[in-house]
DNA sequence: ACCCAGATTGTGACCGGTCACATCAACTCC
DNA sequence: GGAGTTGATGTGACCGGTCACAATCTGGGT
């Protein structure tokens, strides 16, 4: 009744009938006839341990459907092999392709992942993640493209194995930062330039929530004004807008009473979503009277009508790097060198054509 | 260099400078002048504690900064204060608001949540990921929509805390299982009886990927053909799609064709997204010529363009409840009563209308 | 003043690993 | 051929909590 049992009881001549708690490597020591410590040799590869030994103990352990407790290993080593992914949100794109490429890193590696929702950025919510994501002796991925993961890189003590995924720094981080990032200031600018192209005046742009206070600071909208001011074009006031479609279509109801706007660039897919809907309901055909762009190639961005011209961002990528650094950093002690990523990708689709008239 | 610090030293007066290791309970025995039991005692909460001493103790706690290490108490219980979340995918809309919902619920209970995705349903695999999640001495909760959730409940051993997020059973399930749905069923017989109701001959339906090895007991697909049977309609064999806009395109490509398809049922919405832009490209007018409807209500149903007329299924819900029993689970040591979830609704929006001529 | 139940507190073992160090044998070196 | 080295293994403490049980304190009843 009592102790829980892991099941994996597989050999036949095991212990008796109902075996109860899962074996320890004294367990093993003592079904090979050696000591527990050589057992420990054995399951870390330790070289001084004579060849027939490690057999007698390999076949005990198989025998007794041994596992190392991750548990007791952690708490002996004082560290454990798992990641805890801080993040504000786990469905949004960007955030659950980050957090399925760190997953799939992590599994590959044998790691466990927890993953540890930042609601808020004050500062108690925010302490309390870090210290329970501390407690567990592992390492810490923060996605910091918001302000509750801003916030929880600023509050992160010094010594505490984190990477973070971040906005494309405004100038190069200190050689050995843990940071990792695509470059979407280069993404922004990029089809910001191909808009222009098409004859488009100027382009208006619909934000995401800033990481920063003072809302100006958003590499996606950097990228978006470099290209306008390298071209001469005038920079239009940012839309403020959100996360999700609902934004997108506020953002659009206004922009489509403006005769002027005849390029709209959106700071991700979800935006371009809401956005497209917007103008369809005011009649304003898209790409014929107005072009859309947006950001990230979120699944749906291929299937929309008309289709969305996006910027290809590898944030499954972003989050095996991620991962990556942070195994390696857990590993050696010291940090890696930075760590770009995949370079982001214009996808050019129907939303976005040649100005008209 | 070595050791970890946790941060959190905030008290002047504590220990020396660049104090090392996190207090234990011992330190704060000592601080407080008491034994490491009573300290123990005071942090479960054990009523027999005299109240002056307990002030004395949690004064330590606080100027300490003292924080119960998970992994130790993990060790000497047996068990820890964690879910593992089984799942075959993290990113798909059900899958990932479900898991919202446990992370909203397992952080309210201050508990740790990790992620284990099963990218396939081999038996080596899967029960892999279930030794791994029983080493953790948390609880489990199994998404078993899919193939490879189903196979973790089958492979999972006796003992296991596990409860599991299923499509709706076929039959009432055994009293005290810890089976939590929604009732996909009845939704999809709800709106398969909206488009009937509507004047179609009969309704089409593109599956998502089927629990069962036949592919026939998909319970979505259950109550689109006891609406259709109920109705006397005939029952067209359902269109394989699977769970992306990509294998609702193609199958939209395929019922375009027909002239006879005027109603169509998706399995979920983002196979209908696919499959409206198939219609659109075949100049198929939704909902002039034929009918659309999705299943879930996926954020960008509402914005598509036309809007998405499809059953929302709370899977936040669906994952809180999961946590809930689960958590029961967890402190009585019996299972609490089976726990379905709140009803599907069906929404109407602007892909279905009246079957014309 | 004496006995006993219950409240309060302390002691030491234990969970299942790892670490530091001791031991013992075989082997190299001069 | 003895000392030093290296390889292989064992011993016991320790990580930071919890558990079982013992010891002490307290107050009520008589």
């Amino acid at each position: 009744m009592t102790g829980h049992n892991l099941g994996m009881s597989m050999s036949g001549h095991a212990g008796g009938a109902g075996g109860r708690r899962a074996a320890s490597i004294r367990d093993v020591a003592s079904a090979a006839g050696v000591s527990h410590q050589t057992v420990s040799r054995v399951i870390n590869g330790h070289p001084s341990v004579r060849a027939s030994t490690r057999a007698r103990v390999e076949a005990a352990i198989a025998d007794l459907g041994f596992r190392r407790s991750a548990t007791a290993h952690a708490l002996a080593r004082g560290r454990s092999e798992s990641v805890t992914v801080l993040t504000p949100n786990t469905v949004h794109h960007g955030y659950a392709a980050a957090l399925q490429g760190i997953e799939e890193a992590a599994r590959a590696a044998s790691y466990m992942v927890g993953i540890s929702v930042l609601d808020s950025d004050r500062e108690p919510v925010v302490r309390e993640a870090l210290a329970r994501a501390a407690g567990t002796g592992g390492g810490v991925i923060v996605i910091a493209y918001d302000r509750p993961g801003v916030r929880a890189l600023e509050l992160a003590p010094a010594g505490m194995p984190l990477v973070a995924a971040v906005e494309t720094p405004a100038e190069p981080p200190p050689a050995g930062s843990p940071w990792v990032w695509t470059d979407d200031r280069e993404a922004a600018r990029e089809v910001t330039r191909h808009l222009l192209r098409l004859g488009h005046r100027t382009v208006h742009y619909v934000a995401i929530p800033s990481t920063t206070r003072t809302g100006g600071g958003a590499q996606r909208a950097a990228g978006w004004r470099a290209a306008l001011t390298a071209a001469g074009a005038p920079v239009p006031e940012p839309v403020a807008g959100g996360w999700g479609p609902a934004e997108g279509y506020a953002a659009g109801r206004e922009l489509a009473r403006d005769p002027a706007v005849t390029a709209v660039l959106c700071g991700n897919d979800a935006l371009a979503l809401g956005l497209l809907r917007a103008f369809a309901e005011a009649g304003r055909d898209v790409p014929g009277e107005v072009s859309v762009a947006g950001f990230d190639d979120a699944p749906h961005a291929a299937f929309l009508t008309p289709s969305l011209t996006t910027v290809r961002l590898d944030f499954a990528g972003l989050g095996r790097a991620c991962f990556a650094l942070l195994h390696g950093l857990l590993q050696q002690g010291e940090p890696v060198a930075p760590h770009p990523v995949a370079a982001p990708r214009l996808i050019l689709r129907e939303s976005t054509g040649p100005r008209r008239g």
